[in-house]
DNA sequence: AATTTCACCGACCAAGTGGTCGGTCTTCCG
DNA sequence: CGGAAGACCGACCACTTGGTCGGTGAAATT
């Protein structure tokens, strides 16, 4: 096989796994090891590819989250008409994912930003940059369905935009056990409800 | 001094350095050593007092966190009248003291909740049923409210206390650096107009 | 065919990790 | 006063951690 492309395969199949263990059981908690032994590969593959497990998780921030919450969670806000649809869908979707036990990208940036908050700036660095992406994203869509008619006049978009990803970020905290597809409903609700309110007032 | 008294104050000491490392650096990431550097105590003393790490933050859980959380967050919700007012201000205090780096409790739940999902099942199950009183509690709030004619009936009460609690942790996981001052300001804007479309409405 | 490159191996290392245990010294109680 | 209780000490243990390094064998280059 061609080396390059061996290369590639090697970091990718570690940076996924690498991905999953450190989803599921957190980065502290998740030894190189662990990822090691769930591959068959040693030690050397590792270091001969990273420079260290910090290195290594930047990779994967790089590679596999921004693509992911690019996909999913920001591009979908770009297309024209009534944002909130599009935003509620993405939601919905994106709880979807989580409610089957897959992961749910949004909520993997959320959560890694809690574990690294304080802890680690330089990875913390990567993950709020890729958040006000997704922030900035989102008050743009808003603020062009001020300009279209589908957003009252008087809204103030930057609070929205924060107020929504809040909710998200935290009900995907309260998500575990079993609870998970009530949960999402209420949320969907509740979203749909808050919403509505910001949709223009009939003239006075 | 009386050893009983002895023995309470430096377990005591112990728990409250403990949640301070522990909230600062994660679980995981803390060992007892810092602990007990810290306070320049012994390994003999810390386990002379406590079984285990997990026992240890159990302890921390049921000593410090459940009285914080009940009252700052709980008990401010059970006066009479309008539910609104109490819940935004037991919120904007917790917002307060979370932005002048001071443990934001309500947050210190949320946050080991997210830190414990899925990794340590006995220490969550501690976690969820605070958080579950906390939630029993909002909702007989705001079902109160609509019996006293402060919230519309047609509100699912349920649901709304879900997207209450959610976009506070949520927001807290975004409070980072130095931007909390104005992220405060913005989500207490946001829910309080939350709220609002929550009132019963004019009749029809 | 000879040589260089490089993906990968795995024994090894120092520095921790949670946890144990025999001991000391003060306080308490008969 | 004398002995038991118990708060606290710190050396020690087995194990894991992130990370190093000399090696091997197959593929790529000459």
């Amino acid at each position: 096989m061609n080396k390059n492309l061996q290369r590639m395969a090697t970091m990718h199949r570690m940076q996924v796994k690498g991905l999953e263990l450190f989803y599921r059981q957190g980065y502290y908690n998740t030894s190189i090891d662990d990822i090691l032994k769930s591959l068959e590969l040693s030690k050397g593959a590792f270091y001969h590819h990273f420079d260290s497990k910090e290195d290594f998780f930047i990779s994967i921030v790089q590679n596999l989250i921004v693509q992911k919450v690019y996909a999913l969670l920001i591009e979908p806000l770009e297309r024209k008409g009534e944002p909130f649809t599009a935003l509620i869908e993405c939601f919905d979707n994106a709880l979807l994912t989580a409610e089957n036990n897959e992961m749910d990208h949004g909520f993997v940036l959320g959560n890694f930003m809690t574990e690294f908050n304080g802890r680690n700036p330089e990875i913390m660095k990567y993950l709020t940059d890729l958040y006000k992406v997704w922030e900035v994203n989102l008050v743009t869509a808003l603020q062009r369905g001020k300009s279209d008619g589908f957003v009252d006049r008087h809204v103030d978009v930057e609070g929205v935009a924060t107020y929504i990803i809040s909710s998200y970020f935290g009900l995907r905290t309260l998500m575990v056990e079993g609870n998970a597809r009530s949960l999402r409903y209420n949320y969907i609700q509740q979203l749909r409800g808050y919403c509505r309110t910001l949709r223009p007032k009939a003239a006075v």
